[in-house]
DNA sequence: ACAAGTATGCACCTTTTGGTAAGTACCCAA
DNA sequence: TTGGGTACTTACCAAAAGGTGCATACTTGT
């Protein structure tokens, strides 16, 4: 998956008709993408936002367990954040020992479903992804460069 | 958004109607979803391929400049990694001054297909997302806590 | 001779992000 | 009394990520 440099003449690809544009009407923001983009910054907020829409209400222990290698403090400060966004309802049964529940909001319900498309394409293209990170695995780590 | 390497997990809970089973088959990858984070994890990826779905062929500096607020060494070296990683094609005319055009690989168009869904739900959603933002602005700076 | 333009390189820096390790509260079981 | 379990909290830290400021190459225009 080498890219190639040479420099044979192509035409320009014609924008797609179902590719809508960025409107920089958005205050603050580029466009639509940039203000998803920045709403769902941060590593597992996504992963968060898709395992919960696939499992409905989940216990803090049982998404701990879903997604793998994240550490508790991260992974409570993102739902935090998800919360206060109004993304990710809250429910504390008040027992010892404490037993919450996590689940999605009408809007995060939404969003969640923006991001199928993405989980698609990865399933989809795994043999390509694939063969991205082993690419990547020949870069020098200290320059991140990519060796074209 | 960003993501990291992981471990395969254990099979998924049912499948909600659309949204798809994050499937634990991919290879270090916690699912499809996870697999493409990682493939567009850099903060102007997603809106460089973007802006080059919805403009065809582009040269630089109308990238740099629609791209607002980004500098110009890390929009270089996000290029170079997306055309390392097959998602963008470079074309040096190499005239003087430079002229370089960028534009989405197949690969790419698909992946920036991919991100219609985020593109739309921020545009419908502008109204929650002000929302958020100056919600967030209450937030004390030093702990990004929310305040819940 | 100098300036402009375009696309890029690079040393150094600041900010952001996610993690580690140890801790907390409280009921119940041993 | 001690330990277990769950869902967190907190101080501190290292790495990653993005940015700043200055530089480069080379043709053309003034």
């Amino acid at each position: 998956m080498s890219s190639d440099r040479s420099d044979p003449i192509s035409p320009p690809a014609q924008a797609q008709a179902d590719v809508q544009s960025c409107t920089p009407t958005l205050p603050g923001f580029t466009c639509g993408l940039d203000a998803t983009l920045r709403v769902v910054a941060g590593k597992w907020k996504p992963l968060i936002l898709y395992f919960l829409a696939q499992d409905g209400a989940t216990r803090y222990g049982e998404l701990r367990r879903a997604i793998r290698d994240v550490s508790d403090k991260v992974l409570i400060q993102q739902l935090k954040e998800l919360e206060a966004d109004g993304l990710v309802k809250r429910t504390d049964y008040k027992e010892v020992p404490p037993r919450v529940d996590y689940n999605l909001t009408p809007l995060g319900q939404s969003l969640a479903q923006a991001l199928v498309p993405l989980c698609t394409w990865g399933t989809e293209h795994m043999a390509e992804v694939s063969q991205v990170f082993a690419e990547r695995a020949t870069w020098t780590r200290r320059e991140r460069q990519p060796t074209v």
